[in-house]
DNA sequence: CGTTTTTTTGCAACCGGTTGCAAAAATACT
DNA sequence: AGTATTTTTGCAACCGGTTGCAAAAAAACG
């Protein structure tokens, strides 16, 4: 079906190495002939097969975008400007999406079968050791949205959540909250862990400030929702930040229906500061996460990475800044 | 670096061919050999280089995943269920986001360069002519979410979006509404197309009914806003229906900022049942896009492709229904 | 112009597998 | 046991490219 190299070559009366290097770039061919091969090409309607080229270069171009998180909006975000980065550089994204619980193991032997040249771990919930495996089979990875680290073992981009938790605190203290609460996602995850404790670090220093916390069980409207349903049965805080923003619409949405008014009765703050936080009838006071950065500078490392597979770990941490909206009293 | 077929023959004192077939299900193996080369692969830690064996088999198991919806929440959904689906078939996504205008030939060529085995363009806005340039490639394609057709040139899944407008319509009719406009996304989507060809289809037929139309220029909350608050300067309509549900969002939000009420003082309906249009703080009424079905459908009719290419191409439509919640008036 | 140097080209081996075919081994049958 | 049959195995060629090396051609030099 496919026109292949010796077929051009036939066509245009010369050797196959010539028609191979009349298409690299950079390889030792007189214009002539060049010109003499492209044109038999063009005729046949040939293109090079990179996977077989892959075979002698070692180089597939070929990068796994490895996933879990197929429910947060901001994500859809995320891919768009992953898969435009790296396409923009002539690489390709085999895309993973990792089932609940998958075996690492597995995504590595599947991706090492297609000989990818690095991978990427995009994912705020999946744990250190999920990236460490990859880079022990000798694939280049990064984890973006991983967690912070001053000692990363592999290459990690994202913010500092523990930051972030401390800054929530400052925030809600600032705007003369008092009873505060931390509204986290699920318990088990490393950024929910990090957010509370920043969060807490800085409460504990203001002994007039009353807490409290609770986890919901997901990254997800419902369970929002159901957990402030479930807490607005007793006396709730003044204010909560919340683990994302997909969660304080659903605790939003449970304060709204039980007849209370946000932010008069109750604060939220939120992180990540996803497109429909801006939406008017959202107008979430919220983190905002620089993920054009972050993944903008996961491509760049990655990309460094292919020339010099063996570079030292490190972490790129982004800050990141509250965006006033209209869920938080305003500063007295 | 990594440890090929030959190392693994050496290890275990056969041929090559034996490694291979042993790794090959339905090969002529014994059981005794099968054993000892997988013994010996386990010592080394081999796996199949699985783009060296496409080169043979013609077959890579490589998926093209094609789209330009990098911004509609629900392809969000969309990318979660085709990876999965695909994953669970053995088969690999690989990515391609179209910025903007990108030529399909282009995409075409990339995506035969990396030999894949079919592609799925997965878009409500391409025009037919992009998913016939993979068939005249040779490479079997499904456009999902495409145009329906009674006479496909490609294999389409999708719906019937004539149907959707007419069911608008009746929705709005039945409910008492007697001036109905059209909000549609970009005029020139063939989606948009077709469902202003529905709804006023229907309506011609009620010429008690005042109707007026209009459209946003993206399907997106701030095109959708902006319109609406251009419409709301003068005598708006007493029901809209909307683009799609990111667009109807936009637009309550229009009319609740300028003082009005949904539904008392206007009715939307909007597009594609999206997750978000079920929070209790959005609540909007809509028709749904089966999403689940056609994507399912869409990788079984792939799956039948990869074994008879030339399959005659066929259009898959799946029934909508309309989602009642809190932006229209009840039924009288 | 002949000689030296540089550039271009083709040969042949290789990348990591698969597969048709024939030989070898195992099984079945008399 | 000897022969016919079936199963298993290895050889060698091939998939579609790349690349080191040496020969051929072109360019530079005296």
């Amino acid at each position: 079906m496919a026109i292949t190299l010796k077929e051009v070559a036939e066509r245009a009366g010369v050797s196959r190495s010539a028609v191979s290097r009349a298409f690299t770039d950079g390889a030792s061919v007189s214009e002539k002939m060049r010109r003499k091969v492209e044109k038999a090409a063009r005729e046949l309607g040939y293109s090079p097969n990179a996977l077989a080229s892959s075979l002698t270069t070692g180089r597939t171009k070929l990068i796994g975008l490895v996933s879990n998180n197929f429910h947060n909006p901001i994500f859809l975000q995320v891919f768009d400007l992953f898969t435009r980065g790296l396409q923009d550089r002539g690489l390709r994204p085999l895309l993973v999406n990792l089932s609940d619980e998958t075996d690492p193991e597995a995504s590595v032997r599947m991706l090492r079968q297609y000989s990818v040249d690095g991978a990427v771990v995009a994912s705020s919930t999946l744990p250190p050791g999920f990236a460490r495996a990859f880079r022990d089979a000798g694939v280049p990875v990064v984890h973006s949205f991983g967690r912070s680290s001053s000692t990363p073992q592999v290459h990690v981009v994202g913010i500092d959540n523990v930051e972030c938790g401390r800054m929530a605190a400052r925030t809600l203290i600032a705007r003369g909250y008092r009873r505060l609460a931390f509204l986290g996602g699920p318990q088990s995850a490393t950024s929910t862990q990090d957010r509370y404790t920043g969060f807490f670090d800085v409460l504990n220093a203001h002994p007039e400030v009353e807490t409290s916390h609770s986890f919901a069980d997901a990254y997800s409207f419902d369970a929002g929702r159901r957990e402030m349903l479930r807490l607005l049965e007793t006396t709730p805080a003044e204010a909560y930040f919340c683990g994302d923003d997909v969660l304080s619409i659903g605790v939003l949405s449970a304060i709204t229906e039980s007849g209370l008014k946000v932010p008069d009765d109750i604060g939220i703050i939120g992180l990540n500061d996803m497109e429909m936080a801006r939406w008017q009838n959202i107008d979430l006071t919220t983190i905002h996460q620089p993920i054009r950065q972050i993944v903008t500078s996961s491509i760049e490392l990655m990309v460094a990475m292919l020339d010099e597979p063996d570079r030292y770990p490190e972490a790129r941490i982004f800050p990141c800044s509250v965006i006033e909206r209209g869920t938080l009293r305003p500063l007295p």
